[in-house]
DNA sequence: TTGATACATCAAAATATTTTGATGTATAAT
DNA sequence: ATTATACATCAAAATATTTTGATGTATCAA
């Protein structure tokens, strides 16, 4: 794969890799992804285990959400919350591309 | 590999982790460590490709560099800035550490 | 049908990040 | 020595994100 195939990610896929890393960059989201990683669970259960509030709670699945990094499934009174394996997939594609390219040495500047 | 081993993923790395993201979360930064995908770069072919200011680019190869996603060479009055393949090593590692951990159902809430 | 639970949403306040333009420092060319 | 280049640093202003507390909505239990 060439560089220039990288370069061509789509402007949409640039687009999600940015707010999914916007998503992952607050102290308390990567708290909540990290209670994830045990399966499901709700906001109930991240209140207990991260002592935040539950308005808080609520806006940063939001915004975890809105990133396509979390699904959720609602059981009555109930919403669970668990990671996106796809999303993190692309992530995943996004490091490996940058890891395979970063070597080069150049000449700068004229 | 179990979960609980995966959740003393040490305090410092955890820290690293959260830094490396909090680097990946603005828009203008991913600009440049998309073009350090064809290697070295420095600051002025950053200006040059993107037309950030200056004092813009350096404060951001700042974060990414505080951060430990990226080195830096110096020669002469040039400095090269490059990706650190450790990072990102460190980032896969997690991702994938993720990846392999959300897929249980729990029932939450008594 | 009333009250409680589980969560979402909202606007204002608090806080953090980013941008700007000026100035500083080291290297190199003249 | 003087000047120009390449970049770093700084403080103030601009902007964005996060937190808080109040209120709203849907579901369930009594």
């Amino acid at each position: 794969m060439s560089s220039k195939v990288l370069k061509e990610i789509s402007k949409v896929k640039k687009e999600n890799i940015s707010k999914l890393m916007v998503s992952f960059s607050d102290p308390f989201r990567l708290e909540i992804i990290d209670l994830m990683m045990d399966g499901e669970v709700c906001v109930c259960d991240i209140m207990k285990l991260t002592k935040l509030s539950q308005s808080r709670i609520s806006y940063h699945i939001k915004i975890l959400k809105e990133a396509g990094l979390i699904s959720d499934r609602q059981e009555g009174r109930w919403m669970y919350y668990s990671l996106n394996k796809e999303s993190l997939f692309l992530i995943k594609e996004w490091i490996t591309s940058l890891m395979d390219y970063s070597s080069n040495r150049k000449r700068c500047c004229r």
